[in-house]
DNA sequence: TCTGGGGTCCTAGGACCC
DNA sequence: TCTGGGGTCCTAGGACCC
């Protein structure tokens, strides 16, 4: 409360959007092949489970969305390549993405590996006489010129404008709200529009008549808080005019890391279900470790054939890193899922919560008394040290699911 | 031939503590 | 015979986003 509030209002935001990330990624890693194909849908793993992660915008022409399933997507447009996900080229080209940005102003948040705010205030002494749109569009050529992907940018006084201008800006445009305009611009949406009202909201609204921002504008406050309550109408109140914290938080620590896979067929036998567990977990620790943390909470999620999610997690005081402590508490979970309810599950997930540093959770003497020993997390750090040498097969978890067979609960 | 994988945030009840 | 009341942490579930 010390630093003085610049306003809402007279803050300068900018959202920079990858057009169509995800197929921009695929083409550039095969630039002959899929690069050439202007039907292109990128996603689809899990054998015939899959689902578009990125449509290019010719098969948008068809109705294909991100999101649906990969079957639904061919079906509607059935001359469409299919191509994987090619994750490290997104997560590199997502990086060179944000590095162009850093160079226009040091408060840089991804938002997700393919949008970052840009938080412009402050600036003005830099850039002088330029106006925020021509910034944009300096920026938007850098970052094609020197990180090879195309952006769209918005621009407002908060993020929900900045956001909702970007997309306006697509494809490979820039628009800029200018401050005062916010209500104006908003009017244009409807209500599923706007970020943070999904459709199970937008339902809810569209029973009170509720569809456009244009109709809740014209609403008393005092009607929206019955229909509401009082913190979800304070919210909608404000986004509808626009308005938000307008913080931008470069480098945000992450809360979670997850790692799951849906079958390409139901699986039934709980000794199935621990083998993709154990691989899982290994992924898990394997990252976990490699930012120096440890995790208190582990969550094990189960998507059961009929697609109903369940989760159970547990605390742990000192945190674990290690593969087989992980392992191990993320089994007993599994073993309480499985006997609430054992059918086919078609999808195993686990995740690391409460992530501590490392450094933070040295126990001293009691350190024999936790989930797992020094000796574990020296076997954990050899294990990286030989994968990253000679690639993730090198190291075959296998010793560690005979052990804990062994140790039984 | 339905529904991926990676996240964030919120809520609500119960345990526990003072 | 009658119920306090905050605060915090944990757990489960769910909405939502890209």
């Amino acid at each position: 409360m010390n630093k003085p509030d610049p306003g809402s209002r007279s803050r300068r935001l900018l959202l920079a959007d990858c057009d169509q990330f995800f197929v921009q990624c695929a083409r550039l890693a095969d630039p002959e092949g899929v690069g050439r194909c202007e039907l292109l849908l990128v996603g689809g793993a899990a054998g015939h489970r899959g689902v578009v992660t990125s449509a290019s915008y010719a098969t948008r022409e068809f109705g294909v969305r991100s999101g649906m399933p990969m079957s639904t997507a061919l079906r509607l447009c059935p001359r469409a390549t299919v191509a994987p996900v090619p994750r490290r080229l997104c997560s590199e080209k997502g990086r060179d993405v944000r590095e162009v940005l850093r160079r226009f102003s040091p408060v840089v948040e991804a938002a997700s590996i393919d949008e970052s705010y840009i938080d412009m205030s402050g600036t003005e002494a830099l850039y002088e006489a330029e106006s925020l749109a021509d910034t944009a569009l300096r920026m938007q050529k850098a970052v094609s010129s020197d990180a090879g992907i195309v952006v769209s940018i918005g621009g407002g006084t908060s993020r929900i404008v900045a956001k909702l201008a970007a997309g306006r800006a697509k494809p490979a445009g820039v628009l800029i709200v200018e401050p005062g305009g916010e209500i104006d611009f908003m009017r244009r949406f409807d209500l599923a529009a706007i970020p943070g009202i999904g459709p199970v909201f937008a339902r809810e609204l569209q029973k009170f008549g509720l569809v456009s921002v244009e109709q809740a504008l014209r609403l008393e406050p005092v009607v929206l808080e019955q229909w509401l309550g009082a913190s979800r109408a304070r919210w909608l109140h404000a986004r509808i005019r626009g308005s938000d914290s307008g913080h931008v938080e470069p480098e945000r620590e992450a809360r979670s890391i997850s790692r799951e896979e849906t079958f390409p067929v139901d699986l039934f036998e709980n000794e199935d279900l621990e083998t993709q567990l154990l691989e899982l977990a290994v992924r898990l620790g394997a990252d976990v470790r490699r930012e120096g943390l440890r995790a208190r909470t582990l969550t094990v999620k189960l998507r059961d054939a009929d697609f109903r999610t369940r989760q159970a997690s547990i605390t742990i005081d000192e945190g674990v890193e290690t593969d087989r402590a992980i392992y191990e508490t993320a089994r007993s979970l599994l073993n309480r899922l499985r006997s609430t309810r054992h059918t086919g599950a078609r999808l195993i997930g686990i995740a690391a919560s409460n992530l501590r540093d490392r450094a933070e959770t040295q126990l001293g003497m009691f350190e024999e008394l936790g989930a797992e020993s020094d000796r574990d997390r020296r076997l954990s750090r050899v294990a990286d040290a030989v994968r990253e040498r000679f690639g993730p097969g090198a190291v075959r978890p296998g010793r560690l699911i005979d052990r804990s067979r062994r140790s039984g609960d």
